[in-house]
DNA sequence: GACAGATCGTATGTAAAGCAGATGAATTGT
DNA sequence: ACAATTCATCTGCTTTACATACGATCTGTC
């Protein structure tokens, strides 16, 4: 599971200790991202599915087209997984299976008057999430840090997924490791976000 | 790991996805550090124990004080996992586990010489990760960004694990909620150290 | 000195989460 | 009508981590 890139060994900045891991950048962004994950989780930890739930739910939402395999390739989760964080939702009265008359293998994934609701509250608080994790910056700089946010962001996501990681380990890699790299790069990041138990025992 | 906060989805039907994606922070921070985590996996994937082996070794190398203990305190996993990311490691020929002789009950983690030589080589490709993360950014402004997130991260570092979540969230959560809801916040590690993705408990 | 209690590392059992493959229903093509 | 494909589901297995219990060791008190 991708963990915490580099956490410093040194909690404490006033330490004098050498601070050998990853300068600044892993860190910080470690810390940010993950401050903003735990806020976001507190959020949406009262549905079912935790974060993919409230994704999922707002794709039934704003009704997208396709079955809840499309639905899954989308959001990036198994289609596997799908089946139960619908079942969870759906037994919370958030959404609702209904099958598509024009393909009758396809169920349409519709979210129930509460659900959209239960969504729009949410979707209000993670708005206020946004801020808050921005609040300890000048309101000025604000925008210019979501600026260059988002240019990193579109810029990576041009680099990053071809070749990136391949070629920069191919070039930094040290062969006197014991096994080769498998440089398999998941065009979605296996998400470990909260879930729900699994398989309820059915006939 | 950790959720994927921003939704992919389209937050408009009209709308295309690129401009969806613009002004979501939560999004645009995902896929900044999931490059970035990429990319460090990649990098380390090669030795025991993944990101977390490095940080184990970057640790035995700069000889902290401490049994395995305290460095798992410290770096934020359980006791339990450190127990077998160490039996790997040294398997590895990596570290060594040394009884200390003050206290026959510690083990001393230390780094082997060519531990030490393969954190060297790790180290150095995690420096070059950096500025392969900044890269789609204009040199000119990389300093900047990196100001930004650090300032960020210093205050978010004092906002966030006291009472940040819990406000926002008793400010924030309905309590319109579905079933019986525990809108617990995710804990903290009690080390007060950077901590790591806690899964919360799922009832 | 000897005992009770605490602490360190380890071993074991278990639970969660995900993935690959098989299954049943339904569609499409020939 | 038949085969091949697709969709959602179910089953089995693997990985990972936590909670607990255990032996070995240190520390305090008498």
């Amino acid at each position: 599971m991708p963990a915490v890139p580099g956490p410093p060994v040194t909690p404490r900045p006033g330490a004098e200790t050498a601070e050998a891991l990853d300068g600044d950048l892993g860190w910080t962004l470690g810390v940010v991202f993950r401050s903003y994950v735990r806020t976001v989780n507190a959020l949406v930890d009262h549905l079912p599915g935790g974060p993919r739930g409230y994704q999922v739910l707002a794709a039934a939402t704003q009704g997208l087209p396709g079955g809840q395999g499309a639905l899954a390739q989308r959001l990036g989760v198994d289609k596997t997984v799908m089946t139960y964080l619908l079942d969870d939702l759906e037994k919370a009265g958030l959404v609702e299976r209904r099958p598509d008359p024009a393909d009758r293998r396809n169920k349409r994934v519709v979210a129930t008057e509460r659900g959209r609701a239960v969504w729009a509250d949410a979707q209000t608080g993670l708005e206020h999430a946004e801020e808050h994790v921005l609040s300890p910056l000048d309101p000025a700089d604000r925008p210019v840090f979501r600026e260059l946010l988002r240019r990193l962001a579109a810029g990576t996501d041009a680099l990053d997924p071809a070749n990136g990681p391949c070629r920069i380990v191919q070039e930094l890699t040290p062969d006197d490791v014991p096994d080769g790299v498998p440089d398999g790069v998941p065009d979605r990041v296996p998400d470990g976000g909260p879930s729900r138990p699994r398989r309820s025992p059915r006939r």
